[in-house]
DNA sequence: TTGCGTGCAAAGGTTTTGCATGGCA
DNA sequence: TGCCATGCAAAACCTTTGCACGCAA
């Protein structure tokens, strides 16, 4: 059991009932109607993150973001549209491959979890008439 | 000529001065011991940014930091650490070719001086235990 | 005079903290 | 009873905005 009360399992349905998708705390709070507090989300966010249940990632400025990343935590990261703020998830051999560059070369441990490139996507790409 | 004023004369030799690193608007305002207001700070930063003399970068929820990188904007990214906030620069081959892989797989054409890879840093790794 | 940069003060938004309350074992 | 989660209110942040002032052309 990952929860122990009502707000908790709220929460936890609400995250998984958007499928994955990042939402904001503003977002969350909405979507439960303000049945459950900031604070609470706040707090229980933070358990869940510890739990590796949820992701957070906050994308320059904004409020962060949470998503649900169930217990089958893969290897993925993310591209984030520095243009309109998409967000593609995405799991990579090149990747890894270079975490474990980082990891041999300079002695850091990527977390590709954490982790986001920052660009263009292909929609953004294409207005911009590249 | 990039400034105009005393203030923004200030903010450039500051940035200059501290070779590169990387700062918070605090850390600017404090290195320029307040002779310089924190409004003027940051606008002057949105100009230098938009001139391509300076960087943001914005590590999840923390202030965002400043660096300057003059005109020659290498094709450097980021490691950052998720235990004690160190940041690195890295450059290299195998980020460039990570890179081409997803622009070429996936559309998305990425900006590595926007991108950061967090982890733990090769301190942290050792007192972790690992 | 006109225009622009400045900076105080105040507002904005996100996140955290203090503290009293309430539920469950 | 004791512990822990809750949530209001307030604080603590960082950042932006409003507005009056001052400097330089």
């Amino acid at each position: 059991m990952n929860y122990r009360t009502r707000q908790g399992e709220a929460l936890l349905n609400y995250l998984r009932s958007v499928d994955g998708r990042h939402v904001s705390v503003a977002q969350i709070a909405a979507g439960l109607s303000g049945s459950v507090g900031v604070t609470t989300i706040y707090r229980q966010l933070d358990r869940l993150i510890e739990q590796g249940l949820v992701r957070k990632s906050s994308a320059d400025g904004e409020a962060a973001c949470y998503q649900y990343v169930g217990g089958q935590c893969r290897n993925h990261f993310h591209l984030i549209c520095s243009e309109c703020r998409k967000l593609i998830h995405l799991e990579c051999g090149e990747f890894d491959r270079l975490c474990e560059h980082i990891r041999a070369e300079h002695g850091f441990l990527p977390d590709p979890m954490r982790t986001s490139v920052y660009g263009l996507c292909a929609d953004c790409l294409r207005k911009a008439g590249k």
